[in-house]
DNA sequence: GGTCTGTGGTTGAGTGTTCAACAAGAGAGA
DNA sequence: TCTCTCTTGTTGAACACTCAACCACAGACC
């Protein structure tokens, strides 16, 4: 990092918006997380990657794909999907054309562990931020968001020479 | 949870918004957490536990209060402190008219490295998040947050009988 | 074909977090 | 004072995540 330039303080507002910001995030992911668990037995994480193969077609995706949806390094999906694969919600099968592929499928009890999960985990969306925001406020947030997700995922893939 | 009444499925916009704070909450935290890492030896939360300390008299918070502003459990608070203990960044007293109480302080040198690792926070914070929001969305952006915050501590403090 | 480099996925050790159980003091009420 | 309950803080085991090392295959180049 350069220690050349000087540093942006944060001004007083804008040092108040990151600490609501942090105290929501970490407030709201407990909370969620915690639902989950104790109703279902699944983390947010996990959640997060069961929908992602639900949606996906035969409900199945790459390592390496599933990593890169849920910015997560490949190491942990495969210690996650190991979890998932014990508990018989996904299974592990060889990816067809690339003999190191290897495909995370979500099981017919997979299916309907995500289907049951889903009410928890939307009610809680709904009553704890959705709930909490007009439809201008959500598309200013999902902007600013979308905006965030962008620059930070670019810099990923283009490291420094 | 209440499983009678109707599950308040999100509309597409809501869910493109919650995605789009979810992917960029997982990759901020990680990368605002990554760099304090490498730089300073520290990571996120125990960044955040050390600018408490530095705002409060004496530089001193009782364990308790701690773990309620961060909003992580006691058991946590504990063992960050021992981990920053053993660094030397903070020290443990006996907490004044309470036998049970006890109090984490800042140390000289952990107020040195937290003046520096400062730099490194709110340049990240500042390039990743403030640099893409003008001063109306970040305005709507805490506004929605502090709901969410007040909303789920309220909860906390109010447990089911 | 043979080598070289990059990608895909796994592994195990080290680290951080959660959870349940616990000890000890505080505070209220008989 | 005695007891009952609540709060405070810690502990250790179980669990999740990170990181670096590793093998196997793909694709390019000769």
């Amino acid at each position: 990092m350069d220690t050349t330039t000087e540093t942006p303080w944060l001004t007083e507002p804008q040092q108040h918006v990151w600490r609501s910001y942090l105290g929501a995030t970490t407030l709201l992911m407990d909370r969620l997380d915690r639902d989950l668990r104790t109703a279902h037995d699944l983390s947010m994480p996990e959640y997060e990657i069961l929908v992602r193969l639900s949606e996906s077609p035969d409900r199945s995706i790459r390592m390496a794909t599933l990593a890169a949806q849920v910015s997560h390094s490949r190491s942990r999906v495969t210690h996650t999907i190991s979890r998932l694969e014990r508990k018989g919600i996904v299974q592990r099968t060889q990816a067809v054309g690339d003999g190191r592929g290897v495909s995370a499928v979500l099981t017919d009890h997979g299916f309907s562990v995500l289907e049951q999960a889903a009410h928890t985990h939307v009610r809680g969306v709904h009553a704890h931020l959705v709930e909490h925001a007009s439809a201008e406020e959500l598309e200013v947030l999902g902007r600013v968001m979308q905006r965030v997700v962008d620059q930070l995922d670019d810099n990923n893939s283009c490291p420094a020479p």
